[in-house]
DNA sequence: ACGTTCCGTTACATTCCTGTAACATTTCTG
DNA sequence: CAGAAATGTTACAGGAATGTAACGGAACGT
């Protein structure tokens, strides 16, 4: 399989740099830009696998930006993962409404970054480390969408409704924490009304379900946020 | 192993250069058509590895093509995906015309479809189950499509009309989950309007059939989601 | 016309899952 | 350390999803 490329579009040259360290070490290609336009223009050259766009930028900002890659045939399925700063809430939620296949919250740890990148890659096309394009394979867990199966270390895990909902959202949304309000809308659905404290219940399903074969700490509790599903250890 | 040709018969430009784009990525070579008539010259002309075809076209429409695919000897057994929109589902009694290998909705995720393409291809050369000549074998069933009969562990078990085609969609399409209404459209047909839950009364028919033989399970229920057909054991 | 076979529907039985509440435990805060 | 807040944990009743059987009718051949 051929080097992926990764286009990051960030103003600061710091972070920049960072960027270009932590995904050049974990084998990716990658190409800068510190504006839109260059940003866009880029884009259409090399025609990365993936962009890292940052929120803010000057002129043209990332949201705007995205807006038009979407809008353009030729851009129009790369994945999108935003950058934003803390205390940005309601721009996560701009961010989705245009596009943004995932958002990353600034300072992050450069293997929760890559994580999430090779998440997104994968939900692209088979990727790296699956052939089959509609598995989605986290660390020694693999989500079988089609056949509707779950997999531990090659062995099936019977999982319910719920639990299944629950584990493919998880894991199409890894290293990133979602409130009870956020899990109930994505998993459940908007419009269905149920106690909070029911999310609490399902994660502890879950987790005594992965508990025999020692997976259950892949769901971790963020006191006061929510929950969060990471291959990375704690 | 050579690349595969995919056409795509599409009339809006926007979509089919996004399709081009995201099958060309996938290592695909992709021939175009915004019309039926076009599509049926290439189709006779490049004899693609697989069809993809718009359900709404101007002048002959999609279904329509793809029925003329079927009775052409020379086309007949070229997977068809159908792509159709939402408010058409809907409108045209949600599904589609049997003889269509598969379909997806719009709009579509590029993941999603270059999965299902690529399933369709592996089907097509006998993946999972093997297809030889007129004959698909499953683990210990096999089903022979021109004599129409059905065997297990190698005596024949009689099936009803509805059984045999639920039986050859099922052997045909293994491992994978198909909702009732999924089951509807491929096993009754577009136009048949019937409850659900006939779904359900024909899978115990079959079940009935298969209990004295140990074979019932190849059947498996996925609560809140449908049915699959797998030899795997449960 | 008669009997057979198959089909779709309905009604009832059963299984399994779910949401909630109540209580236990941990973590935070002053 | 005490109390509060957040989360873990368990049990249970109600309900949704599915299994199952029986009925009436349509199609078909005899």
């Amino acid at each position: 399989m051929s080097q992926k490329t990764i286009l990051v579009v960030e103003d600061e040259a710091a972070i920049r740099d960072m960027l270009k360290f932590t995904l050049t070490s974990s084998g990716f290609w990658v190409e800068e830009a510190d504006n839109a336009e260059q940003g866009m223009r880029i884009a259409l050259e090399k025609k990365p696998d993936l962009i890292l766009l940052d929120w803010m930028l000057p002129g043209i900002s990332g949201v705007t930006m995205a807006q038009k890659l979407r809008q353009n045939g030729a851009t129009e399925n790369m994945p999108i993962i935003m950058l934003t700063a803390r205390g940005e809430e309601e721009a996560q939620v701009q961010g989705f409404e245009s596009g943004v296949d995932d958002y990353v919250v600034k300072p992050f740890s450069p293997r929760a970054l890559v994580a999430r990148v090779n998440a997104l890659l994968r939900r692209q096309k088979g990727g790296h480390s699956s052939e089959n394009g509609n598995q989605i394979i986290s660390g020694r867990m693999c989500l079988d969408i089609e056949s509707h199966r779950f997999y531990v270390d090659g062995d099936e895990v019977k999982l319910g409704p719920t639990e299944f909902k629950l584990v493919n959202f998880f894991m199409s949304h890894p290293d990133r924490v979602f409130s009870r309000t956020q899990l109930l809308d994505q998993v459940w659905g908007i419009n269905v009304v149920v106690e909070e404290r029911t999310v609490d219940v399902h994660i502890r399903r879950l987790r005594k379900l992965l508990e025999p074969i020692n997976v259950a700490d892949y769901i971790q509790t963020i006191r006061g946020s929510g929950y969060r599903f990471s291959v990375v250890e704690e």
